[in-house]
DNA sequence: CTGAAAGCGCTTACAG
DNA sequence: CTGAAAGCGCTTACAG
């Protein structure tokens, strides 16, 4: 850009005969308060600046004052993934929109991937998330380590998912996976089924390790007994008609699969030995309802708040950044609503 | 962030024993050609600026006339808009996969809507996109006074889709949407269709005009005469039973639309006269395919390569501002494929 | 109320 | 090869 063509502070000053100084106060409205700044001289100030078309510099502006209005967005996985429905996307979103309300742009950071195709916020050692004021993260394949020493080193950030790291109280918008399972296993019990069989990967997460206390916490809740690992936590990888054949055999009438596809892998095991649910058996997933509609109906899941959780993760981090003493709650978890589907009803009678 | 943990560059020198010159030439990798700094200073400098966790001020560099190697991205539609499918998406993720490529970082220029609801560049005045290097701009509602003036100011920008503004030769990577749209029509021509319908929104953007242009270079090609105005853009509004029902009477045996929802529109209204394509008509869409695949089969259509558009256009932008001798063609535009549809076919014998 | 001055962190001639 | 210095445009104490 030509920049000599572009008038400085000083510029203004000289045409309206002020101090520099005195031009930058008006320019932002100090003028009130202590400061006080005759009208004439603003006016003949402000006639200045539409003479001289002033537009401020920002970086200029940014050195001297301290702060940038950026927020960065680091994502564990692609923040663009080619599919178009990706699961990221409405946190994005919500990311998108409380960033425009409070004024600040977003930072994405794509030069994430490292040598090793691994994401990390260090690269060479060096905190890529300091070229904006603070920062928002998520994605599930978060390096630990590194989020320590994120917070060790004071950086604001926070993630968009339950983090808990020993020692370090990390600022987080979850969302409450725990007492949505719980219900489920609620409405489940109460349509009449006692025998239940949750399917789950081997605990990763806090989301994951969520997700299965809530299943123990609602089977608790009914009084039903723990079902013990043969009906808890069942390996996505064993599912196959003679499981399901075995569980059933053995009192299980509502299947819980951790994810919407667990949750139809059931049901297409289950449709090989001729069974449906909610004719034979109920079935629901602790999965995000839209996620993947299966084609004979819904499936009773659940709606994680993405958007919300997104714009949370921005309202928690500004505040942080702007008012640090008034922020009480660094660890938010919203509310995870339970989505009924058609796979859901009574248990078939024992005598059919 | 306490500032004071912050390291500046001469926090490096001080520990590594060298000037701020220095330190500066080594990070900017200015260490070729004219100016020659030993190995062994280097891996100081390099050592130092791990052992601090230095990172650059952006306001800093940008104020003393560097780069921040950062690419903005306006859009002048909302850049994340709810539904997921959106339109601007696949735009987005050849942005950022190029821009990754690059080791370009991405700023996303949230704060756009002004006080009248419509996104602005220039915000009181203020070049909003001078926080980056260049920017991408994208969108259909863009403000033709704006890019005349960033190009005047000459701020490197590359808008994606075709613009062309009197006197003012902007950059840019389009579709063709003109071969396309003649390629249509020949096609069309090729199963024996003489009278066709082109149903179009009044001429707004390039795009709107590159696709009636198209459609008329592809008639003339068939050496067909030139329709007129009561068959070639008709007006949206116009389509109803009655309309078709006049221009199958007058003999159009191929209809096409500008986009997909026309062609839509225009099958509803030949369904209520119990007409349907191929067999009674031949449809055709100037849309992007997969954006709205009727009910009924799919509509002969266009592939719009967006992805590549954004890619094309990142890589446009840094040739542009790393080296600017080299770049011959400032407009891009990029082949549009057809494809077939089931909704197109022979025209009805004319005894049938 | 207003002016002179320092300093934000960096890049870039310009001397050595 | 390396160092001292100016300057990018602005904000903010600090004196008057």
């Amino acid at each position: 850009m030509p920049r000599s063509r572009r008038p400085t502070q000083s510029d203004i000053a000289r045409a309206a005969g002020v101090s520099p100084a005195v031009v930058s106060l008006v320019i932002n409205n100090r003028t009130d308060g202590k400061i006080r700044i005759s009208a004439d001289t603003q006016a003949r100030v402000r006639e200045a600046i539409r003479t001289l078309g002033y537009v401020p510099n920002m970086a200029a502006r940014q050195l001297a004052g301290g702060r940038n209005n950026l927020l960065g967005v680091f994502t564990y996985e692609p923040v663009f993934p080619l599919t178009e429905n990706s699961f990221y996307y409405p946190f994005l979103v919500g990311i998108e929109e409380q960033a425009e309300a409070l004024g600040y742009d977003l930072l994405l950071f794509t030069r994430a991937a490292g040598a090793d195709g691994r994401r990390q916020v260090y690269r060479d050692g060096v905190n890529a998330l300091l070229k904006a004021d603070a920062a928002i993260l998520l994605g599930t394949n978060e390096d630990r380590a590194e989020l320590a020493r994120l917070h060790r080193e004071d950086f604001p950030f926070v993630f968009v998912g339950r983090r808990e790291i020993d020692g370090e109280p990390l600022a987080y918008v979850g969302a409450d996976y725990a007492t949505a399972a719980a219900t489920i296993v609620a409405r489940l019990v109460a349509l009449g089924h006692r025998e239940f069989a949750y399917i789950a990967g081997p605990v990763g997460n806090e989301s994951a390790m969520d997700r299965a206390e809530g299943i123990r916490s609602g089977l608790r809740d009914a009084g039903l007994p723990d079902p013990g690992e043969r009906h808890l936590m069942i390996p996505p990888s064993a599912i196959d008609a003679d499981l399901v054949a075995r569980l059933l055999r053995e009192g299980v009438t509502a299947f819980i699969g951790a994810s919407i596809s667990l949750a139809n892998t059931i049901a297409e095991a289950a449709a090989s030995l001729g069974k449906t649910a909610p004719r034979d058996y109920s079935l629901a997933a602790l999965g995000n309802d839209n996620e993947n509609v299966g084609e004979d109906g819904s499936v009773t899941s659940l709606h994680i708040p993405r958007r919300e959780m997104g714009a949370g993760a921005v309202q928690l981090l500004v505040k942080m950044l702007l008012q640090p003493a008034e922020v009480t709650t660094r660890q938010i978890m919203l509310p995870c609503a339970v989505v009924d589907g058609a796979s859901a009803g009574p248990p078939p009678t024992a005598d059919a």
